[in-house]
DNA sequence: ACCTATTAATAAAT
DNA sequence: TATTTATTAATAGGT
């Protein structure tokens, strides 16, 4: 489709070569959305010039169609050849594998495993480190615990005089005998109740009290 | 290029489509090839059917040109935005951040620091597992130091055996009584050296020991 | 899948 | 690089 034929074959006259490639890469960019279009199909080209020049089309995003290509290679290879498919996943797993291995052996001689490589002095600085840490760990449970009881001694006492003003609120205002005494022992219950929530905050149930 | 002029717009009728569909794919593959022969130009090319079938080419292999794509758009960006520059590598920087803190997180809990969000029951599984790792580690030292014990008091042993027999052979075949003496004392002084090694191995030198 | 009239692409010249 | 134009290549519609 010119002036004559030509064999396709690299052209050796950079300045035809080039403006054969501008005419042609158009030409190709052209066809490609025409494909695209008309056939519903989704289209991605990438060209490089000899120059390294980036050229290309995507019917929808380059990003789209690259995604798309490569997750149905992997169908493909699932598909055509079981033994390739394993040997991508066992790469994938080795790849993984090996991060994990970093990541693990530094935890695994914290939790005291895997001491096999250390020498006593390594021994001893790990030791030390899991003495320091201890401290800082009972400390901070010292703390907190020492704050839960703080906020439950608060809680009693708010309880408390909550009951004393209704204790002195019933015996004023109601002279019936009865109702003084149920009122006076409701208070020894949740006294009782939020005494033993001290030692354990959870499961504080009477029937099945659970040793630590 | 056909018996009739065509308009650039989605074929309706299905099988007209797909006929299309293979003709042109055909023809945008073939010039592409030629671009990629004739221009000596990196050509890739996916197409995907509306039917979801995968056609490719690549002049020298899909992942070559899609290598080539990515970095090339990453230097585009780098050279046409500087601030998208930036923002790929804080995009970058965020993800390897985030893989980072979690796993930073629980070493560091085994640290003994960052202990602000745990509870008591918590606290205790931590102080329980950093025990139990202290124990491993002791008792690994004490077979460690066990063992070189063992093969320092074979060492003595050996030398001490050594020294004998000199001692025997001097005597025996030597007449001179200084000689006798002076084996005498260097036996003394392995000895010693190498007593003082049991509780320290590494620093045995006499004009500085540290303390423990 | 093949045929072929017709259009589209493009090689070479400018 | 763009335009022109002769010629080839691609392909639409039919079989």
């Amino acid at each position: 489709m010119g002036r004559g034929k030509i064999v396709i074959q690299r052209i050796d006259d950079s300045t035809s070569r080039q403006v054969t490639f501008s005419k042609r890469r158009k030409g190709l960019i052209k066809k490609a959305k025409e494909l695209a279009i008309l056939c519903d199909a989704e289209v991605g080209l990438i060209i490089f010039s000899s120059t390294g020049k980036l050229y290309d089309f995507a019917s929808s995003s380059m990003e789209s169609v690259i995604d798309r290509y490569n997750k149905s290679k992997i169908e493909q290879q699932q598909l055509m050849n079981p033994a390739s498919e394993v040997k991508f996943w066992q790469r994938e797993a080795a790849v993984l594998r090996q991060e994990l291995h970093a990541l693990q052996e530094n935890h695994r001689q914290m939790m005291g495993e895997q001491l096999n490589g250390l020498s006593v002095n390594e021994l001893n600085s790990l030791e030390n480190q899991l003495e320091i840490s201890l401290r800082g760990i009972r400390m901070k449970k010292r703390n907190l615990i020492r704050q839960e009881n703080l906020d439950l001694s608060r809680k009693v006492q708010r309880i408390h005089q909550e009951n004393v003003e209704l204790y002195k609120k019933a015996y004023t205002e109601n002279t019936n005998g009865f109702i003084h005494h149920e009122l006076a022992v409701a208070d020894d219950e949740s006294h009782t109740q939020i005494r033993l929530q001290l030692s354990q905050p959870e499961h504080s149930d009477y029937e099945t009290p659970h040793q630590d």
